[in-house]
Formats: C-alpha cells, sequence, structure tokens
DNA sequence: GTTCTTATTGAGATTGAATCTCAAATGAGA
DNA sequence: TCTCATTTGAGATTCAATCTCAATAAGAAC
C-alpha cells in the first residue's frame, strides 16, 4: 500500500463522513497489497494468518466500501462469490480464466471498448458498465491430462 | 414448444438413459414458450399459475439438465441467481442489461466474436465460452425521473 | 398387461456467501 | 475530556441452490 493509496482512501473516508478505523486500513492495505483475484473469504483469511484481528463482517463491510468508492474492482465468475482486486492506478481490463485451475488473467483490448460504445448507441443504452470474460483452458491445462483417480 | 423441440429433447433423455416424464416435459414447455430471461423461482411460479404441480426441487434440477444439454442457456448477472432462456435455434447473443428496470436486450456482433479469439490465442488459452454483458439504462429510464417518496 | 429395477419426484433439511442485528467499543468533533 | 453517532464483532438470518430420503413411477423384459 503507498501513502497514495493510503491518502486517496483517508479521502473518501473524509468526504463521506466514515471514520478511518485500524481495522478498514488493514483490510485495505490487504487488498493493495496483491495481485490476485480475491474473495472476501481469502482476505479474511490472508489477515488472520498475519494475526491482524478483524472480524469477517468487518471485512465484507469494508470491500463493499471500497468498491462503492472505486478503490477496489470486483468481479463474479458465475459461482456465487465476489472476487476483488485492487483498482488504483489500473486501467480498465477485462478478463480471461482457466474454467480448470482457475487462474486469471487481464487484458485490455480498446477495439472492444469502442465496439461496445456502438452497440450500446444502436439500441439507446447509456453505457455505465460491461462485463466481459473469456472462459477457457490455459496453456498449462490444455497440456496435463485430467488425473483419474 | 414446437414439435421440433421436444423431440430434439426426448433424444437427449434417451441418449443419456434419463427418463421421460410430465414433470421434465412441461418445464422444457414453460421455458420454450417464453421469450424471457427467467430464474428458476419464476419459471416455478409461472408453472404454479398454469396449475401444472412440479416441484422447486424437479424445476431446479431440470434447468440443470437443460443447461447441461444445450437446450437452454443461463446467464448470471451478478444478483446470485441464475436466469434461463430458450436456446434451440437460437445464435449466440450477448446481452444489454438495464441497470434500473432490469430490461434485458440480445445483441450479436461478429467482430467482437473475431476479437475474443484474437485474444483467446494471444494468451494460449483455448477459448471455449464468453460472457460479455453491457449494463446502462435504456432509453425509458434514462426520461424517466427517478421516483422520490 | 404384469413384474421388476432403477431413476425420479416432492418436501423439507442443509449449505454457503452475504447481510442483518444489537450490545459493546471507539472515532472524532466540540 | 466529554459526548454521541458510528463502527465493530459474534452470531442469527436470508436466500438461491443443493442435498436427503422415502414414496412413486418410467420403461425394459417377459
Amino acid at each position: 500500500m503507498t501513502d497514495s493509496e493510503l491518502e486517496k482512501f483517508k479521502k473518501v473516508l473524509k468526504d463521506e463522513k466514515l471514520k478511518l478505523t485500524p481495522q478498514r486500513v488493514e483490510v485495505f492495505r490487504e487488498v493493495c497489497n496483491s495481485d490476485e483475484h480475491r474473495e472476501a473469504e481469502e482476505i479474511y483469511l490472508a489477515l488472520r494468518k498475519r494475526d491482524i484481528n478483524v472480524s469477517r463482517s468487518t471485512v465484507y463491510r469494508t470491500m463493499d466500501i471500497l468498491y462503492k468508492y472505486d478503490l477496489v474492482q470486483r468481479m463474479d465468475i458465475g459461482d456465487g462469490k465476489w472476487r476483488y482486486e485492487h483498482w488504483l492506478n489500473c486501467h480498465q481490463h477485462d478478463h480471461l480464466i482457466c474454467i480448470r485451475c482457475g487462474t486469471i488473467v487481464e487484458f485490455i483490448n480498446t477495439q472492444i471498448e469502442g465496439i461496445q460504445k456502438d452497440v450500446a448507441e444502436k439500441f439507446n443504452y447509456q453505457l455505465v458498465r460491461h462485463v466481459h470474460q473469456l472462459f477457457g483452458l490455459c496453456k498449462q491445462c490444455q497440456d496435463t491430462p485430467v488425473s483419474v483417480k
């Protein structure tokens, strides 16, 4: 977590009249210091592993705040769990997801962004956000035979 | 539900050694005879409304079969519920979703399909499926002021 | 048509991620 | 330092989906 990230977080809390608590800072730090796409539960467990005591409830509530004020991005790959990734200083990107091992890779394609705008315009929709996920087998999983027990 | 749709369903059941039950046929009929994107619960309620008694469990289980054998398509718009649409004789398409009223519109863009293939290839992923959803405000919701109570 | 076997159904219990409740603790403005 | 609204933690609750299991029914064999 860089100083500027922390300052941005403090500013959001101040602007929204939310309190700066050690728990919120620790949750934000945990998210900033990882490039993974993790579930709330994984973030909670990572904090516990570092002997930082923040309740599950507070992790969920803090993730809601971070998402609401654009300090993290979240994604849903269809398994009923939100996955979070740090978002400050990031560019808009989409995801390639391995259906076997779960590896998530980010991709950027400006051409698609333009087409999306055209499609929305054609249907008279005012575009707000989008979800674009490609599911497949990563190289390693293509080359690894499925284990048979 | 056309005869050919029913025949296709019967063929799948036969091929997979699954039994042709009145409940399964009624669930399939209900899905075929609507162009909406509905949740399992909505399909269950629609059946009840027509005085067709199929349990909630059976609706869920039948939707699993229909999805598994490509007789319906399903989508997840991030609210934790699967939405199903009939799929036979349909072309691959993606969705525009109104974030206020929930209206779902389908769109097809062959250009994006090509780009997706390129992206997957670039990252050495063997593309299996994709999710592409555009969220925004439909024309009507743009023009309707938010009601204040 | 009858019998037999196995799959299917229905009702309710269970799961699991996320949200809610509420008493106790704590920021932060005065 | 005082005050008070906000936040926290622990456990209860929600809700879609899945599981369990006894009763039922499909459909193959005869």
